[in-house]
DNA sequence: AAGTGGTCTAGACCACTAT
DNA sequence: TAGTGGTCTAGACCACTTC
């Protein structure tokens, strides 16, 4: 199910990030897109889309009529909501030596809430699985993921340990391109509490999220809760969004 | 200060989003690029970068090789995170008529938080506004915002309850244009929770958050507090962001 | 005036989906 | 196999910053 290899586009970006990170720029300075296309072979076209990424991630900006530079500051920021895949990943660039439990893995009814957000019929079954991220055995991250049972061909998996996005693309034929989340302050019930390894009443913070395929169609509902002495969010809010 | 006319890409993409509300296209499915091209007399760069702003909206998706088609839920979704700029607007989008209310306006020492945030000396002097976001009488949003007072070449200024980009190009040279936000779930103290109307305690979110200028100077530190039970923010979050 | 990023064009070819 | 979106090219002109 892999397929192609990287485009020419995220290998120039790829390669002028390189050059970002071991600090080859003089005072931070990107040289000029026609410079950089005609160095590495390619479009102008191709180095701005690359460069575009690279903007849209906090590494460079770019001043109209000035030039491209370096986002030291940009650089640094790290767990950005938007750039979220897998909570191994987070906790990684955290520097933490993240490891992974399954607390359990069954098929149960949907619930209300579950049927809803999935468009299912009220009682179908769905596989739910619960999963805490800890760093050197502390708990920070409390994950439920509930997918409709019948996009399973076999009842039976292994793997359940794996990012929800591999877990997928190993027993469905279901890719996960995007997720719509919420985002919910809240206090830890005595579950929650105690599956995170802090007192019942904590605060922290939770995801309601839904996770949709290649087709559009939502393939998981997933809570998350966070311990937020451990792990905070970030997110760079742009005006061009709009 | 003020400039030119939409770009292309986005006179079509405006012109696309209009045909979509208005629900003008059979069974969600919008017509092939370069039939799009030829109907408005551009190319299909310009199509596709205007499309392309609409998937990351989630007002439509793509598949390769199929075609391109309506988002309807993605349409429906309000106050996404990445693409708040005023939170009037947020709460318009809600259906609620906002109203602002200038608590506080005034020039004080930065505190260490502020100067580490901004890059300022500790103790440099900071325009202070604190303002609340009501909807009927309710508050919903409490903001503080303060921006180095030597941005402002006279030191009295009116319209402090506009928008905080508005006030800032009315009375300075700098324009906004990315933030970057801290995400907090906190129970309010009492003097937050007075502002926004709740008791004591209450669970809420909070925004810590540095905005940034076209230079990428850090103009403002902004602190921004929310009742939850009235205002909930949702995120979009896509595989290819990394 | 020179240099740089921003927008736009016209066209080629590839990868994938549907039938 | 036909049709669609995805990638890439080469080049033109504009808007803005810098000197």
């Amino acid at each position: 199910m892999i397929t192609r290899n990287p485009s020419l586009t995220d290998q120039v970006k790829a390669h002028i990030k390189e050059q970002i990170v071991g600090d080859e720029f003089e005072d931070g300075r990107i040289p000029p897109e026609a410079a950089l296309a005609e160095d590495l072979g390619v479009s102008r076209t191709t180095v701005r889309d690359a460069l575009g990424k690279l903007e849209h991630e906090g590494a460079i900006y770019r001043k109209q009529g000035a030039g491209t530079f370096v986002n030291k500051p940009g650089l640094q920021i790290k767990s950005r909501l938007e750039e979220i895949w897998s909570y191994e990943q987070v906790l990684e660039e955290h520097g933490y030596k993240p490891a992974v439990k399954v607390l359990r893995d069954e098929i149960v009814p949907a619930s209300r809430e579950t049927a809803a957000a999935l468009g299912l019929e009220a009682g179908s079954k769905v596989v739910e699985i619960e999963k805490v991220f800890l760093e050197s055995r502390k708990p920070v991250v409390l994950t439920r993921n509930r997918i409709p049972a019948d996009l399973f061909e076999q009842s039976e998996h292994e793997h359940d340990e794996l990012p929800l996005y591999e877990f997928l693309e190993e027993y469905t034929d279901r890719h996960l391109t995007y997720y719509v989340s919420e985002i919910v302050p809240m206090a830890f019930d005595a579950d929650q509490a105690r599956k995170l390894g802090v007192k019942k009443g904590t605060i922290g913070l939770g995801f309601v999220e839904v996770g949709y395929d290649q087709s559009n169609e939502a393939v998981v509902h997933a809570t998350s809760y966070f311990r937020d002495d451990l792990l905070r969010f970030r997110i760079i809010r742009r005006k061009s969004g709009g």
